[in-house]
Formats: structure tokens, C-alpha cells, sequence
DNA sequence: CAGTGGTCTAGACCACCAA
DNA sequence: TGGTGGTCTAGACCACTGG
């Protein structure tokens, strides 16, 4: 069951992308939109607010809306696994498991984890059979049993937790730097030690907002980058979750 | 005149932050809100969409909403400025115009900033005193004169050239990674050649999407941190608009 | 000033989750 | 099965932009 704004987006997002509305264009009135597709206004803006939400219109007051980009944008859902990206970008994706240790929580883990008992894993991640990224990942221990049993040369762990237990990874709050790479980071990835890692360290949640993990992914510089679209103005349905922060 | 979903989202947000919903607690069904609040079940969704797009409370069809965290997160909107964002953080900002050079586009800059002459200049700021951020900003031909204008110890470019020219940077696109300082970058940051740097490049435009600016940013490692949350499911006003990308 | 988008209402039906 | 959030309608008024 698709959601009729759902269509009207769609539809709107090919004639941008397809190049009926040039950047820099106008798109039809509310009111028009409306009429041509049978809708009552309150649908059209749904439908409109799922493509400001991904930057390829702009919106305010009184003013015609205007074409903003003409590039599609994945959601960053597929930043929930990296597989799962990969995957949605056509990319051949491997990685093995390092090394995997069951301990107690160290530090702010207890609190960030709620948990005492938790699992470490260390994965190296392959694209197109070249190692790009380092995942350190600490599972909650509520969730370490099912980890455990995954094969060691698992692709999307995800996906896997997934089909296992009908886990979610539903909700995560990503912090982005930069890194040196130190003695073990420079040898799996094939760099040497203190060139420049982009970091993204994360914390995962269920749909209850049950952390399930906290991992610190290290991506060999060069191989990936983070790309963001934001505005500014009142709009509530525009607005982007996420900021600049201090170094720790 | 703040509009009453605005209102309503800041009690909400104000009872999040306070501890009247702990993080993993549920919130009130939106007909109590609605009745609560005297308003219409759509004006209490809409309020509720702002929370969820500051990743503050998670929503799914069918079950109550949750509270996810309790950490206040400014928009994405400070992201436009470094002197913006800074203030708003408290923070002393200061920076000086290292060169500044009229000169003509190369190669992808005429296209991104659709214009043939461009104004490019290098500035070196600071956070309470310490050199943080190296800035090497190319400017659109149109705007170049009233960037020139400016004085070499500006701290808000964006402010400035609002105040003298009424110039409104309306919405950007930023491309996040990592790279190694390079001899200049070195010297100006302090920090040693070949250290890591998260550098930001980012296009902004005007309402109309008229590109204003082509920049190139570098941290110095440790300084500054970006920070995104996502959620994944269809709701339409959840969509971050942003993702992974290959390296350039 | 006319046109446009932003806000708000009141009500309806449906899909989904949890008990 | 009852309650909840997701979708959709039809209409109203207001704030703002632009000629």
C-alpha cells in the first residue's frame, strides 16, 4: 500500500530529476498541484515535504517553490549498515571478524549500553575487495548471544540480526571527526600509521530506544564521504537533525 | 507571533530535557496532547514532527511514541556559519584574511558557481584564541564585491554581507571526509604535515538556489565534531536528507 | 494588491501494535 | 479487539512575496 503523497512525490522527484524542472525553476503552485493530481492540498504538501526533506526543492513564504538540485539523495537509513549502503550503491562488500571478546563494561559503556556484560567485535570491511574501513563494535549483552552465533565472515550484520531475532536497528546518533591512524588501524587497512581516518563513531537503538550498540568505524581517507543538505528558515519539515559539536 | 505548534513542541521539548519523560518512557497519545493543548490533532502532529526531526522522540504506526534522548541539538542552520555557530556555543571567535584573489573560474567552478570570474580567499580562524579552522572560500563573481568590501577581521561573513547587501545563505550541501594537512595547512593550523584534518566542503546558495559560495574547510583533528541522528521507517517527516558517499 | 505558502480546524478512514 | 499513529479531505484565515 503506497501512500498516494508517497506517489506524488515520486512523481514530482522524476520530472526534477528527469529535467521538466530545471535548477533554479519554479515548481507549480500548491493549488495547481492539487488540481492535476486530484488531491486535497494538505496531500500535495506531504508529498512536496518529502522532497524538501531531500534537498531538491526549496520553500518559503509566499514565494513559488524553487528547484534546489537535481542529484537524488539516498536517506540516511542506509547509514545504519554499511553493508546495506554498499549494497544500495551496487558495490561488492566483504570484511572478515578480527576478533571477538566477551567483558564487562568499561567507563561510560555501562551507561551508554545499560548494560554490565557486553561483546566486543573487531571487523575489517572490504569495497570492491580493497580494506576501507575498521569497525569497533561493543553489543549490548542482551543482544551479544545472537552476535556470537553469526558466521564470522557475515556481510550484513544487520540484515543478519535481523532474520535471526527480528532485531531493528531503528534509531542512531552518529558523531563524525577525524582520526590519526594508530599502530593496528594502519596495518589492517594498508596505511600508514597517523595518516587521516574519518571516524564515525555511533550509538544504535531499537524502536523502543533500547541501545543495542556503540561502535567506532574508521574509514581509510579517501574511500567515503559523508554528504549532508540543510537549510535554513522556519520550515519545521526542513529541518535536519545534527550539528557541530566540540572535540571531545 | 510564534505559531502554536511551535509552542507546543517547545513545552514538550522543555518537559523531554526536564526529566518528565525519561529516555525510553512514552509520551501521551496525540488526542490527550490535542485535548491537553486545546489544539487539533494535526497541529499536535505537527508539533511532535519537530521533535522527531531534532531526534529528540521516535514514532511508529500503532505504538505510543518514545523519547529517544534528552540532549538538546541545535539545527543544521548554525552550520551555514562558523562565527554563527560559535556564538551560539559560547564561544570566542576570531580570524584574519590570510590572501584574497580576484581571478577567473577553473575547471568545475564555473559550472558549480555559474559565473566565469570568481573572488577566492583564505581565511584562518579561531576558537578562544586557538587556530582551528582553515577556510578557502570561492566566491560567485556577483557577490565578489561586496565580499572584497569587507574587513580583513570580519568575524561573521555572513552576517556581513546580510547586513550590507540583505545576502541570505539559504540552503547548502556539505561533503564531509578526512584529509592529510598539507605544508600550508600545516603552518597556518599549527599542527604537523600530513596530520589529520575533517574537511567540509560546501556549496551554498541563495532562496532562489543561486550558488553564492564554493568553500573548502579544515579542522584540525580534535577541534570540532559533526553530529547527525537518523532514524530509519517511511515516516515522511523523519527524512534526513544526507548519506554516504564514494571518495571523490 | 493578487498570489502563494504557512497555520489551523474538524472529521473520517485505515494500518498497525499490543494485549 | 481497542487504541494508536498514518493518511486524506475540505475549508478557513493569515503572513509574506512580488509586481
Amino acid at each position: 500500500m503506497v501512500a498516494r503523497y508517497e506517489r506524488i512525490a515520486a512523481e514530482l522527484r522524476d520530472d526534477i530529476l528527469g529535467g521538466a524542472y530545471p535548477v533554479g525553476s519554479q515548481l507549480p503552485s500548491e493549488a495547481e498541484l492539487a488540481a492535476r493530481y486530484s488531491a486535497a492540498r494538505g496531500t500535495v504538501r506531504q508529498a512536496i515535504a518529502v522532497l524538501i526533506a531531500e534537498g531538491l526543492i526549496g520553500s518559503r513564504q509566499g514565494a513559488r517553490r524553487v528547484v534546489l538540485g537535481n542529484t537524488p539523495s539516498q536517506s540516511f537509513a542506509e547509514l545504519h549498515s554499511f553493508a546495506q549502503w554498499a549494497k544500495a550503491n551496487g558495490l561488492r562488500v566483504g570484511g572478515r571478524v578480527i576478533s571477538q571478546t566477551p567483558r564487562a563494561a568499561r567507563g561510560a559503556e555501562a551507561e551508554r549500553l545499560a548494560c554490565g556484560e557486553v561483546l566486543e567485535v573487531l571487523r575489517l570491511r572490504t569495497l570492491e575487495g580493497e580494506p576501507v574501513l575498521i569497525e569497533r563494535t561493543v553489543y549490548a549483552g542482551w543482544i551479544a548471544p545472537a552476535v556470537a552465533a553469526l558466521p564470522p565472515d557475515c556481510d550484513s550484520v544487520t540484515q543478519a540480526l535481523y532474520d535471526s531475532v527480528g532485531l531493528v536497528f531503528a534509531y542512531g546518533e552518529h558523531l563524525i571527526d577525524a582520526v590519526a591512524a594508530g599502530a593496528s588501524d594502519a596495518r589492517l587497512l594498508g596505511v600508514r600509521r597517523g595518516s587521516p581516518l574519518l571516524r564515525q563513531r555511533r550509538i544504535t537503538t531499537t524502536y523502543e530506544g533500547r541501545p543495542v550498540e556503540w561502535s567506532d568505524d574508521r574509514y581509510r581517507a579517501g574511500s567515503v564521504t559523508f554528504s549532508i543538505r540543510n537549510s535554513i528558515g522556519s520550515n519545521p519539515l526542513v529541518r535536519q537533525a545534527g550539528d557541530l559539536r566540540l572535540g571531545d
